[in-house]
DNA sequence: ATCAAATGTTAATGCCCGTCAACTTCCGAC
DNA sequence: GTCGGAAGTTGACGGGCATTAACATTTGAT
């Protein structure tokens, strides 16, 4: 059930047996959202986080202007509002871009955990960091990249999140985001996103269709994205 | 000495003599640093994390054509690296911006913290949510906002954190920023963002001049920006 | 005080990307 | 199968922003 969590934690240090009881404790209801939901909205002081155990969901804020912009796309493994476990208040939304399987974990029992058990407290804060340092590659990616460097980038963190999840088969993964979608998440119009990933395709280092991004050229791909993938903590050391 | 930590901390939530002086407890060495020096390199595995007491820093990271971009301002109080804490590996540089003075907090130190001291656990963790939540406000901008409301946006940000820190006076703040990092914080070239201050101080609701920001009218300013300071949770309630 | 270097400002040119528009393809409902 | 709406694609045009270059101004070093 859990599994994905496991997965998501472990990836940066071992969780024990104890640990893993302590986080299964701590959730209560199981839910499920339709895509274009709203699992949690903004300006929502919520007693609970959200895990994703499965669908692919993102935070957003949208402006005056109706202008959205996508901050983060979240994985199953994932707690897409974790943070509001210590910040309180929601000052955006999160949206289900696919069909979400979800389970919640109750505020009062993190808190516990944050009381009793100091390792796991930390990987959890972890998590969080980890959250933050997506964000920074992606001011970098919005500031100084080329747009079809930005893309590039993208596919690279997706696939490497995914696979730490087991959601990748072969060098595959299932993107459910209409080209729309993606624009928000670049910062782009829908008309130069479309050619972004035409330029993308064009390049040869992947193909995309169906909501299936296929990477052909691991490695080119990586180049044209500068990918590092330090900044993901995928290494598995005390914390 | 940490006077400036406590201002920080505690806009979030009341914290006792007893935290004040466990955190008083994990600070070791202090040091000064030159503009433009490194205080943080990108790659390191530092053992402490590093507290501004006085002076403006930045994380930065760099691309392989040299175009620089930073990602957060570090204001006096901040830690700059606490995230390394747990991350380990700097994947990105924090330089000093101005003369800065800081203190180092030894990893072993904030360990113990999270071992012994949960509701301080959970102020420091808060301190790095909250980095994210500027994060997000700052991919927001990046992506959807016209560049002078981007730029706006900085404006409100810096003048309210400075704020809580105390080194506002009255409706001004101290800049030590060129243009040219300027433009590494918006991801533009020097002209355009030569431009953009030049709008805003036509706009008529700032003077900039010095490397000094006198806000004119800060309803007009708010205007323009979108500001809501939801994000930097600066209600005190418990955590 | 003098000079060199850093910083700020303005103009010219061209490209990237937003907007508007038209059209096609895909997909689910019936 | 047929229909309607969502999603994808392409072209035309204009504006925002990068680049280059030149010059002005400020700052710091000697």
């Amino acid at each position: 059930m859990l599994e994905s969590l496991y997965l998501n934690l472990g990836q940066h240090d071992a969780i024990s047996d104890a640990e893993k009881a302590l986080l299964s404790g701590a959730m209560t209801v199981e839910r499920s959202f339709a895509t274009g939901q709203d699992i949690v909205s903004s300006g929502s002081r919520p007693t609970y986080s959200t895990l994703i155990l499965d669908g692919l969901a993102a935070r957003y804020k949208v402006l005056e202007d109706g202008g959205r912009q996508f901050t983060s796309l979240q994985v199953p493994g994932d707690f897409v509002d974790l943070h509001a476990f210590l910040l309180k208040t929601m000052d955006h939304g999160i949206v289900a871009l696919s069909p979400c399987h979800v389970i919640f974990a109750d505020h009062s029992k993190l808190r516990a955990i944050t009381e009793q058990a100091p390792h796991l407290t930390r990987l959890l804060w972890l998590d969080t960091l980890v959250d933050g340092a997506i964000h920074r590659e992606w001011i970098v990616a919005m500031g100084r990249r080329s747009k079809i460097s930005h893309l590039a980038h993208l596919v690279c963190e997706l696939f490497v999140r995914l696979q730490v999840v087991k959601h990748t088969t072969d060098m595959s993964f299932h993107l459910p985001l209409s080209q729309a979608e993606l624009a928000d998440v670049l910062g782009l119009s829908i008309v130069h996103m479309n050619r972004v990933i035409g330029a993308l395709r064009q390049s040869g280092v992947v193909t995309w269709s169906n909501y299936t991004v296929t990477i052909l050229d691991w490695h080119r791909l990586q180049e044209v994205a500068e990918f590092d993938p330090t900044y993901l903590s995928m290494m598995r050391e005390p914390r």
